[in-house]
DNA sequence: CATATATGTCAACATGGCTGACTTAAAATT
DNA sequence: AATTTTAAGTCAGCCATGTTGACATATATG
């Protein structure tokens, strides 16, 4: 694959060869991704900015606000990073009173992390740009094309188990 | 909006106010992007490593592969981020020969940027995997899905410079 | 000729990843 | 009851990649 001869990847935009045209819409939809991402990010850090957080916090608002009292062990196979990364930001975020942590009562060991008033409200300011950005880009493409993000997005997950988390009941069963 | 008084976001699943069904599904958007990119980036970040590389020579690489003969500023525009930032990705891949520097010739000042044979290369490795879980996305989901892929994705990105990226001369004008 | 533009460079700093080593408390196992 | 495993936290240091600010050079443009 590494030392396929191929011309240079922009410039068979309407090329002839199949191969050239499959590698261009692929290279396509990693652009896309690459913008999509770039834009979807870009205004939620410039919020956070002023409170001397950054993207990682807003990760850690986001999961821990669509799963009160989420474990620390399951936020770190979420986020898919050390606990020592995670701890730095969580620590920021409970001693300035955006998280509450509270003992786990069937396994005392656990740590379990709700989000507090403050925490909520933080957290809807920070993705209110995020979901007015989507609910737009929905808007206009409609709804048949929402299901096509959805299942193309949901194929590019990797884990059967992050796959399972968009489960939805009425969806259509293919 | 910040004090809209929401339940937990994870809350309302089958909820009946069409608002918080709303909030949901534009939620779900939010982590399938995430979640989607976490899973984009993993492999190619993993064979970066090894070159001691790391994803922002894989940008460069990328959209010098997708761009032959491109100027240093059209990068950082597309990038979006600061020319020394830059410049020390960029100066280590001339240094290493995967990016050659040519002299413009309308406009002598421009740094024209072409990837070498080893560049095309080591761009080709690094994004196969990426290739190859978009290629399974796509044929998993279907002609119609990836067009609504390719729509939702495009709303979401916000300068028109960047969607006109995108442009595709067969498609439908809508 | 004066000014604006494209690029490069030096220095210092912040964020958020990482590894490795070690601790504590509680659960699970033997 | 003793041992081992698990959940969580901590300290220390490293690295990649972003930032700001100041300044330099060559070339294009008015």
């Amino acid at each position: 694959m590494a030392d396929l001869k191929l011309p240079p990847h922009g410039a068979s935009k309407h090329g002839t060869n199949p191969l050239f045209l499959r590698d261009e819409e692929l290279r396509q939809a990693m652009e896309l991704l690459f913008f999509a991402y770039r834009d979807f990010t870009a205004e939620p850090d410039a919020i956070l900015a002023q409170y001397d957080f950054g993207r990682a916090h807003h990760r850690a608002l986001h999961f821990i606000g669509r799963h009160p009292e989420i474990t620390v062990s399951e936020l770190l196979r979420i986020l898919r990073i050390t606990k020592q990364s995670l701890n730095r930001v969580l620590g920021q975020l409970v001693a300035q009173g955006y998280v509450e942590q509270r003992q786990g009562t069937r396994d005392r060991r656990q740590r379990l992390l709700t989000l507090t008033g403050a925490g909520r409200t933080l957290e809807e300011q920070v993705s209110a740009d995020q979901r007015a950005r989507i609910a737009k880009a929905f808007r206009e493409a409609g709804a048949e094309s929402v299901e096509g993000f959805r299942k193309v997005l949901l194929g590019i997950i990797g884990g059967e188990e992050d796959r399972a988390r968009f489960d939805r009941p009425g969806a259509p069963r293919r």
